[in-house]
DNA sequence: AAGTGACTTATACAAGTGTCTAAATTTGAA
DNA sequence: TTCAAATTTAGACACTTGTATAAGTCACTT
């Protein structure tokens, strides 16, 4: 990412970061990542390419700003340390309500792209280390024998697979299911 | 792939599978996957960019030739299902074999591709693949109240997981300790 | 209301990408 | 050994990519 994202915007830079976005996602939902080409971001956005790169290293660097836009709503920053084994359940579900927002979103990406693709990988790798910085900081594994990182990462690779399940590929869950299915996987 | 590999090769595709796979891997150990060219793969293997096209739709493609076959040992036909909690380590011990014997090829190319780029991506997730299929087949989890495909994939994701911890992150661990992880991890 | 710093834009460039064609060559089977 | 089928190749095409420069415009502060 070209553009700092821990200033403060102007509203300029607010207005062109949320047009190239908005965009990106328009086009997700009409084809898919692999034919979306930078040009074309920016004929639609009615931005020159000059200015894309002034925000952007490349497309794979918007479709991410993209991700962060959908998780700001984690608010990571309000991690604290915590002892209970519910602390993966609650982070859990912070993701699930993200994803339950947008899933009509979710719904016509996926109409354009594959599971195996580019973009979907991006979308699970992108909340997979959110997921990870979080869990490094917020759990006690003291009673595992194992490295933190190793533990951290186990928790958010599950955590994922369990909402892939759900919201990418589809299979009808209630929330209650899906956490028996999370305690079933780590204990 | 452009190529079938089902087929038997003939002599010439041997020929230039082979001498396309091998430059890539020798350029991988000189420079990041993101800075190889097709190009460039083509001048230095001496065969015209169409050649390279017959085989691969593009770079990404022949990468996954080269994983494929580090792969070809793993002997994926030979599967049969396992009832013992032990189909698990079975194969996680022949994916072990595969790394370990190509261990100084994979330092290499870590010299060059970070953790977090397309190329490291690319060789987690074709094994994570590989393994997905084996464990969908191979292993009985009748004694787990979930969806066989979610079991599977979580025991792969932790297969590799343990197996990127030792061979990527290099973090110097026994075969046993290993085989310690992989059972906290999932029990 | 002016000035400074931040952002935008026009334009050009060298390089890479993937596809296509038609000609040349190799291959395996008869 | 010959011939048809398959594969390889040269070359060209339209398009995309990322960078760089210099000129322009905007917006916030004082």
């Amino acid at each position: 990412m070209k553009y700092d994202l821990s200033k403060k915007p102007t509203r300029g830079a607010q207005r062109t970061l949320e047009a190239f976005s908005k965009t990106m996602l328009e086009l997700l939902s009409q084809k898919s990542f692999e034919h979306i080409s930078v040009n074309e971001i920016c004929d639609i956005s009615n931005f020159p390419r000059a200015t894309f790169y002034n925000y952007f290293d490349d497309k794979y660097d918007l479709v991410d700003y993209c991700w962060y836009t959908l998780a700001k709503e984690i608010q990571v920053d309000k991690v604290t340390k915590v002892e209970s084994d519910r602390a993966l359940i609650v982070y859990f579900d912070r993701l699930y309500d993200i994803f339950d927002k947008n899933k009509h979103l979710l719904n016509n990406i996926l109409q354009n792209n594959q599971f195996s693709g580019q973009l979907v990988n991006s979308f699970i790798n992108y909340f997979k280390n959110t997921m990870q910085k979080i869990f490094r900081k917020a759990i006690d594994y003291s009673k595992y024998d194992l490295p933190v990182e190793l533990m951290a990462d186990h928790c958010s690779d599950t955590v994922l697979l369990v909402l892939e399940w759900i919201f990418l590929r589809q299979q009808t869950t209630t929330q209650e299911q899906a956490h028996k299915y999370l305690d079933t996987l780590l204990n």
